[in-house]
DNA sequence: TATGAATGAGGATTCATTCAT
DNA sequence: GATGAATGAATCCTCATTCAT
């Protein structure tokens, strides 16, 4: 009646050494970022052996692969679900905002390695991993552009549009950089600051 | 009659000698990020020998904090004179998002170093960098706090004075991120978005 | 009753496993040499997992130090029947030069492996491959023995017999170097000039 | 009146450093063979430390490649000079194998490792060693050209050329795996024995 | 001022091998 | 017979830094 089988234990242990390999390396790399990062570190924390690690990752720049594409491939597919719940543009965009700080407390540190460790990953992953960027991106600019009016030029809109969400982004991923789990924590207030910021300007209602 | 002297320029060459080190540092911490930048990169770069630059700097965190300091040192200045330039709440805001922007464009590589790099530096020179960053951080700040209303508990302000001044922060940062010389050339659009964003809202007049 | 029986195949199952063994490796090792062959690739190469290989040989030393028993050991049993097969001293020869380049096409890889990686097998393995080898030496100087007349003094004509025995040795062996099997295949020529040389050198009738 | 000037020991020296550099680590790579001889072995045996060798090569494959390089050259330079000097064709072929066999015992290790460490070379190097390679084997050919009579067919002739110049070659290289100095030097019988069985072959009036 | 030469410390990675299952 | 998972040891190489000149 158990949710997950009692059987299957091999799969699942071998499952959860890769689960915290990557949650291990991800906390590493987000405080010291990737280059000061050793593999050697990340074994230490984990109680594996060097050689050991390599079993599930091919090499350091596959492990902060691995962390990327898995992470921002739950954010986009949790935000594709945020999308489709429908509501007003307003409300859809505010629910994105929430949800995207939501995500952010839940999984700092990978989102951070994935929003600053971008360029280390080359090749074939980086594209991969480039392609949900986008897709994050283009829903995200959706969004916004449902809050833009219609008003004036086509280009210039279009414009707006793209600047509005490179902001938005701006401010998202900036968090990073202030934020204090005391201090901050829960994320409503800021939450609501950036949405309102973004409907109605610093003079806005609030 | 010249401005500077046409005779013992020893003193002079020196000085050159080490903007083009701290230039080329920069271009080169900017595009590679500061741990993969090789001490000998710089040297190729300048022409300079490998053992021949230490006499410019200490070492490589040093060269670091040398054009973090100069950098945030004469935006910080700038941007006072700015401030000092006088005018409505609403104007200052502007002058300051358009100097800021302004300046990104004039030392791009420089600016980056300083927004990206900063946990690179450590001990006293950080430190001092630090309070430079800290007082444009209260000036930026202030500008907000002259826009956002008086309504509500006083602590509510406060925070919001905060948030609103990181979000400003967020978007001018992030900036470096997908600022492309050819697209986002001039700046003014940019500039003149993120302030209407920030004053009145997605919906705003624009 | 058959000498094979044709039931209970599973002993010849495991005999031609490890027979696919030796192949692959030898091919392997004939191509990369043996420090540069991996037991990975073996496994590879044969869909073997790592571990699995294991149940047939020791270990990689032992790889390569049953292909070259096996090999030799072959290779001379083949020519001491040629030479029990008698003839004038010339036909001895040219027969033994014949098969031995006649073997070479048969199993190229493993005399490969035999010839060029001598010194990567060590102690009592070595020892008996070492002896085998021998007796090929022995049984080829004894048929140059054959063609040298016996004027002169006695360690003059021991001294050329060595020589030329070794000589022969460094052609045959050579071969491997410059082998190409579209343009040198059949190897009659090739032992017919080899052959030729030795007897009457290059002026020879041919 | 010495020969080389008493000022300029530096230069001197860094290339008496160089020299040693390679000396030695032909001396292990003929021993050990180049996958089984690790730099440090180099260092070891020189006194350098492992990250000071890196100033006179680029990498392990780069020693070998400077070590065939120099080697090589300085082979083929000399045996073109013995070719200028003229003669018969048997005397000239004579030469040239007794100078081949004269730089063998004056440069046994570099030569080892020219002959049978070619495959370790890749790319750019190695083209460019192949080049002065087939020049020497172009040389060798040519002079046992001069031997083989003009009966018979062109092709035939010009096969047999080909052949009996590898085989020399085989002779020639197979000798680093039996050569003793105490038994074998000085190398004039040897060189005899092999020019006779090529000029006579075994019957021959020797 | 400037550099050639050198080094210590450290880092990613590979590999043969093992062992519980 | 076979394998998934793990490891110790070793290897090549890079880099910031120094020092005599």
């Amino acid at each position: 009646m158990g949710k997950s089988g009692d059987d299957t234990t091999p799969r699942t242990r071998t499952e959860d050494k890769l689960e915290k390999l990557l949650t291990v390396a991800a906390a590493l790399m987000a405080k010291q970022g990737y280059d000061q990062t050793t593999i050697r570190d990340v074994g230490r924390e984990t109680g594996f052996s060097l050689a050991g690690m390599y079993y599930y990752f091919k090499g350091k720049e596959d492990l902060l692969a691995q962390i990327q594409k898995r992470t921002f491939a739950s954010l986009l597919c949790e935000q594709e679900r945020v999308v489709n719940d429908g509501g007003s543009p307003e409300e859809q965009f505010r629910h994105l905002v929430r949800n995207h700080l939501s995500f952010f407390t839940r999984h700092m540190n990978e989102l951070k390695v994935c929003t600053f460790e971008l360029e280390s990953v080359k090749g074939e992953p980086y594209d991969e991993i480039e392609r949900i960027r986008r897709s994050y991106f283009k829903l995200t600019a959706d969004a916004v552009g449902g809050l833009v009016g219609q008003t004036g030029k086509k280009t210039d809109r279009e414009r707006r549009i793209r600047h509005i969400t490179l902001f938005v982004f701006g401010m998202l991923n900036w968090v990073f950089m202030w934020f204090e789990d005391d201090r901050d924590n829960p994320v409503d207030h800021l939450a609501d600051d950036m949405v309102d910021l973004v409907l109605t300007g610093v003079s806005g209602a609030s």
